[in-house]
DNA sequence: GAGTGGTCTAGACCACGAG
DNA sequence: TCGTGGTCTAGACCACTCA
């Protein structure tokens, strides 16, 4: 029922799993080359690469090209509730500020004719020296632009629309992923009591550094209401 | 910045995609064979297999050992709000009920002491002949036990942790999705006015068939508490 | 049995990183 | 330059499906 043929790849890699979870291979160690490691297992390199590629895939080992294969210093993981990162001592933010106009998925987003003034906000969030995620805030430049997004309190209502997905290139390469690691992809759109549209935040976490916190309160003095 | 260097996988991959995504290669509709293909497009076969797997990654093809390779039905991408998925004609959902007792992770989650009587119901859910998605869900016994979960009107307070992972082979096998396609992986914490929990849900969903949705409500008139 | 995909081999050659 | 990983070849052999 689960795999009656245990392949020489998942061999392998279970094998070097077992060494990663023991601590024979400590975070941040190279591993021996991949023709030692074929030759150490008496398979082709194509077999030992296979196995590496699932681990890859799990996100225990990084591969760098002409360097080696290390294996990845775990990520705490953290959560994000509320639409906000848990408070860790070594979090640094980078925010890039662009104004820009409103075009395509935008418009029907933010509900705002085309063309009209945003400022988009670069969050890059990194957990010691490795990159943890990222994320772009739209702000429409009539809602007080100069203010941050995390810093407005007009807010009355926000919408979490998750989803994972594979990384785009461009965020494999920034936040140092396998582009086989999902991330997941939030789209949080946030409205104030008129139910205009203050911004917009596009969110992608790979799927190993983080989980997702919803709190949801039903009215219960009104039973019934949920069947 | 991209991809500077385009592989024969991908080139072949992407000519396939857009044969798909055309409709030139129809849902359901069985690709050539894979000498075949290696022979069109000019390649070994490891590399064409490379690049199909590329399209399984992404849940556009499904391989069927002895058989062939398929055009993916794509299923309609549902929304989980509220801890339900969006009604729609060619659900179905089947329910099997088991008693158990207390033990391991179910504790803690519970908040009950080990060996509590329980109640589990797997619910398997489909989308015409196709299996959507999966969910377990606990429930003490005490808690009016014959009841089905999703008609309790007691819950004041939900907590849905959201994460993604890579599939179990149970899951895989079961929801007829390749082990490298991520799933949305939801535990849902149901509590009374007391605190007390009522049932703990465990959903296992494929990333490409659904997309889940939360909205949070936030007191506007007590301002500068977000800051 | 014929045809299909699944796994693996034993190389070759290219591209990247560091000295 | 040298060692590393990245890509690809041209096969072989096994396992599964269906007639």
């Amino acid at each position: 029922m689960i795999d009656p043929v245990p392949s020489l790849r998942h061999t392998i890699a279970d094998d070097l799993r077992a060494q990663i979870t023991a601590g024979t291979l400590k975070a941040g160690a190279r591993l021996a080359s991949e023709p030692q490691l074929a030759a150490d297992y008496k398979v082709s390199t194509p077999t030992l690469r296979n196995a590496l590629a699932l681990l890859q895939a799990e996100g225990l080992i990084e591969k760098i090209h002409g360097k080696g294969n290390f294996v990845r210093v775990p990520l705490r993981r953290l959560t994000y509730a509320d639409g906000r990162l848990t408070p860790d001592a070594d979090l640094h933010i980078t925010i890039r500020t662009t104004n820009l106009r409103a075009r395509g998925g935008l418009i029907p987003l933010l509900k705002v004719p085309s063309g009209t003034p945003l400022t988009e906000f670069l969050y890059l969030t990194h957990q010691g020296e490795l990159p943890h995620s990222m994320a772009r805030i739209y702000v429409p430049q009539n809602l007080a632009a100069a203010e941050l997004p995390q810093h407005r309190s007009s807010v009355a209502k926000s919408r979490d629309q998750v989803s994972a997905r594979l990384p785009t290139s461009e965020e494999a390469s920034t936040l140092r992923i396998s582009s086989t690691l999902a991330v997941l992809s939030i789209t949080r759109v946030s409205t104030d009591t008129t139910g205009r549209v203050v911004e917009a935040a596009l969110l992608a976490v790979p799927s190993d550094r983080a989980e997702l916190l919803f709190t949801t309160h039903h009215a219960t003095d009104e039973k019934g209401q949920e069947g």
